[in-house]
DNA sequence: GGCGCAG
DNA sequence: CTGCGCCAACGCATC
DNA sequence: GATGCG
C-alpha cells in the first residue's frame, strides 16, 4: 500500500510558496509538482481527447486522454476495466470507507488523496456522516455505476479501511502489507508470505494472499468483527515482531530504512483505525498500471511479482477466474482474534 | 474533474 | 472569463 | 522538536 503514497507526497512537496526565490526565470515552478501541473492546463486540449461516451449510464469525458504514457493507457480503459470488474470489486469495497488516488492530468501530472466528500461531489459516492469526527463525510463505493463515476473522476486506486461502516470500530480483516527491498529477488518474497501463512495457520487462523500491484504481496486475514482496532493493531505487530525474531535476516517489523536495508517489511501498520490499503482488483496510479490481483496459495511459487498484472493483462485473469475464484471462500471463513493469540506470540518472543 | 473564489 | 487552490493525516523512525 | 517516510 505504501506504494500509493508516492504519489501524495508529490501534493504534499508543494510547499510554503515563497519559500523559493522565484529570481530568474518567472515562470520558473516552485517544484517539480508545479511544472506538471502547469504545463496540461495551459495546453488546449486536442480535438480527439474531448470524445466523450456513456457506460453505465455515466457520461464519460475525455476518453482518449492518455493517463499513463509508460502503457500508453487511456482513460476510457480504466473506466471500461472497472465497469468489467465491478463484480470481483464490490464485494471488498462496498460499505467500507474508501480513500482514492485521484489523477486528472494522469500519471504524470499532480495526483491528490482524497477520503472525504469535497466541494465538487463524487456522483453515486454514499456519504457516511459522523464516523470521522471533524471532517466531511467519509466515503463508500456501493455499485458500479458508483465505481464508474468514479474512475470518470480520474480516481485510478481506491484503498479501503478494514472494517464496514455499519460495525467502523471492529475489524473485520487484519492485514499484512509485505514490502520487500526493491534489490531483493522476488523469491524472498514468496517465502516470507509461505512463512506469514504457516504462523496464521498455527494460529488457526486462514489467510488470502493477492499481489498489491506493486512491489509486494498483501496477506489478508478476514474476521468476524469482534476485538477492536487497538487489539488487531497489536495482534498484527505481534505477528509481524515474531516472523522478524524467527527470521531476522529476511524480515524486518521496523518501518525506516536503515532496517529494511535487504530485508522483507512487513507493515502491520495497516491495521490502525483509519488507515487503509490498496483494494483487491484495485489499479495502482504507478508507471505501467499494476493491479492487486487475488491469488490461490497454491499459484504463489509460479508468480513472477507484485506487479505480474497490469491493465493491459489483468483481461485474461479476470476470464480465467469466472469460475475459479481463487478467494471463494473468504467470505465463507469464520474466525476471531482472541486477547490470548497476541499474548502468546508475545511471551513466545521473549 | 470540478467547485468556489479572487482578480 | 481566467487562474488558482483545494481535494488525508498519522505512527513511527531518525537526527 | 522538527522532518521524512510509508
Amino acid at each position: 500500500m505504501q506504494d500509493a503514497r508516492n504519489a501524495p507526497s508529490r501534493t504534499s512537496a508543494r510547499t510554503p510558496r515563497g519559500e523559493r526565490a522565484r529570481t530568474s526565470d518567472a515562470a520558473a515552478p516552485a517544484t517539480p509538482a508545479a511544472s506538471v501541473h502547469r504545463l496540461p492546463r495551459t495546453t488546449r486540449r486536442r480535438r480527439d481527447d474531448a470524445a466523450e461516451t456513456e457506460i453505465d449510464g455515466i457520461r464519460i469525458t475525455s476518453t482518449r486522454r492518455v493517463i499513463d504514457a509508460d502503457s500508453g493507457t487511456h482513460k476510457l480503459e480504466l473506466v471500461r476495466y472497472y465497469e468489467r470488474a465491478a463484480p470481483w470489486i464490490l464485494p471488498h469495497l462496498r460499505d467500507r470507507p474508501v480513500s482514492l488516488v485521484r489523477a486528472p492530468r494522469g500519471l504524470s501530472g499532480e495526483m491528490f488523496f482524497q477520503r472525504h466528500s469535497a466541494r465538487a461531489p463524487l456522483p453515486e459516492l454514499t456519504e457516511h456522516e459522523g464516523l470521522d469526527p471533524g471532517h466531511p463525510p467519509l466515503l463508500t463505493i456501493d455499485t458500479a455505476r458508483a465505481l464508474v463515476s468514479a474512475a470518470q473522476m480520474d480516481v485510478i486506486e481506491l484503498h479501503t479501511w478494514n472494517a464496514s461502516v455499519h460495525d467502523i470500530e471492529r475489524p473485520d480483516r487484519v492485514l499484512f502489507d509485505l514490502d520487500p527491498d526493491p534489490a531483493l529477488g522476488w523469491d524472498r518474497v514468496i517465502e516470507v508470505a509461505q512463512s506469514t501463512r504457516a504462523l496464521l495457520a498455527e494460529l488457526k487462523l486462514e489467510s488470502f494472499c493477492k499481489t498489491s500491484g506493486g512491489r509486494g504481496l498483501h496477506i489478508v486475514v478476514p474476521l468476524t468483527p469482534a476485538a477492536g482496532w487497538e487489539d488487531a493493531k497489536a495482534f498484527a505487530r505481534a505477528v509481524a515482531q515474531h516472523l522478524a525474531a524467527v527470521w531476522p535476516t529476511q524480515i524486518t517489523a521496523t518501518m525506516g530504512p536503515e532496517h529494511r536495508k535487504k530485508k522483507i517489511f512487513i507493515d502491520y501498520l495497516r491495521n490502525a483505525r483509519g488507515a487503509s490499503t490498496a483494494l483487491a482488483y484495485g489499479v495502482r496510479a504507478r508507471p505501467g498500471m499494476g493491479v492487486s490481483v487475488p491469488i490461490d496459495w497454491d499459484e504463489l511459487a509460479s508468480t513472477t511479482g507484485g506487479a505480474q498484472w497490469t491493465l493491459a493483462t489483468i483481461d485474461a485473469r479476470l476470464t480465467q477466474i469466472e469460475h475459479a475464484d481463487p478467494w471463494a471462500a473468504y467470505g465463507r471463513v469464520r474466525q476471531k482474534l482472541t486477547a490470548e493469540l497476541t499474548l502468546g506470540l508475545e511471551a513466545a518472543g521473549k
